[in-house]
DNA sequence: GCCTGATGTCCGAGCCCTTGACATCAAGGC
DNA sequence: GCCTTGATGTCAAGGGCTCGGACATCAGGC
């Protein structure tokens, strides 16, 4: 059992997050008040400081905590398939879809004065792309061995990006990206698994 | 919003009274440690003394929270009817039923090493009588308006004296009980609804 | 009779939150 | 153009609470 200390400190930074998750989706990134979230929580605004540095730091922080749940379903559509490339199809499609859904996603992108929210994935996004590559990578070597590592992880970079890039700029249908992908990388994984 | 400190204390003092109640069910109030509390919710021994005094109010704590649970089971029961001695009889019948199947009672009344514990309900039981009586008399001063109010309250005071009584030192099943003081009182209380 | 384990108390150290103050900056009104 | 307002970010003092260790005390077991 870990201590009531710590357990509360993490419980502390969930509902912070959770302020700052409903306040971004409501007013944008602009619309983000320190005070608030800290106010909605029942603890000063030099405690959301602490926690998290600065108004960026706040988002950052929210942005990963999304990341981290988009990647469980993403991983779940990879984990559904025997065939890699079916795996893949399923997960572009499944991200893409989850995207174009989601309240965070479409606050960073359309609402009013979130033009810094944007560039996390875009200009600042190094931070998502590091954590689904990562996420993304673990699965595949656990879960189809017998592709070559770095074979993977260069796959996993371009479907990566491609994707943020639909989800930045969409483009045609889920299914349609997702084929187009599958397609063009399909030959590619044959080559390695041989 | 409460502040954020307020609601950790609220649920440290939950936690903490779920692992005494869990102690105490497995063995008795001897078997209760203060370290153990503490140790199990992930806390000091120092800071089980700082909530609840000692050993004493520890159990004190635990037998207050069950019997607001318990109280609330027995007010619905009152509240199943619109005569009062149709609530009464519900209620006995619904607390003595209780009090034969809760695990709590079981320990204090029967487990090796619980003397102290059964005191609870008898010699030092004004605390459950209290917090009984004053939950049970807002009830029905609020559902039966029109029986005088102390005599409401002689016999919401004589009824409790028996069933804990008969909690403590069981006769007849709870449904002749529930019968047996319905039929006393109903006389008692028809006179004081004219 | 001693040893062990549990209760209960005390106190210093440390952590975290709070409060209030301050500088800075951008936007809007007069 | 200036000033007020409101927001971010920083700092220091203060307080509350927990922790860890120490101690006295007492009952039960070897």
């Amino acid at each position: 059992m870990d201590s009531f200390g710590a357990r509360t400190k993490r419980r502390l930074r969930e509902e912070l997050l959770d302020a700052a998750y409903d306040a971004i989706v409501t007013g944008g990134y602009d619309g983000l008040r320190m005070a608030d979230v800290g106010r909605r929580t029942g603890v000063s605004r030099q405690t959301v400081y602490n926690e998290f540095g600065d108004k960026w730091g706040v988002l950052q922080a929210v942005a990963a905590r999304e990341t981290e749940r988009f990647l469980v379903e993403v991983n779940a559509a990879l984990a559904g398939h025997t065939d890699p490339i079916d795996g893949l199809r399923a997960a572009v499609e499944r991200a893409l879809t989850l995207a174009s859904d989601n309240p965070l996603v479409k606050a960073a992108l359309s609402a009013p004065g979130s033009d810094q929210a944007s560039q996390l994935l875009t200009t600042r996004g190094q931070q998502v792309l590091e954590l689904s590559h990562q996420r993304l990578d673990a699965h595949v070597r656990e879960h189809w061995p017998e592709i070559a590592a770095d074979d993977a992880a260069t796959c996993v970079d371009i479907a990566l990006r491609v994707v943020l890039s639909h989800i930045v700029n969409p483009g045609p249908p889920p299914a349609a990206v997702a084929g187009q992908i599958a397609h063009v990388l399909g030959p590619f994984l044959a080559t390695s698994r041989r």
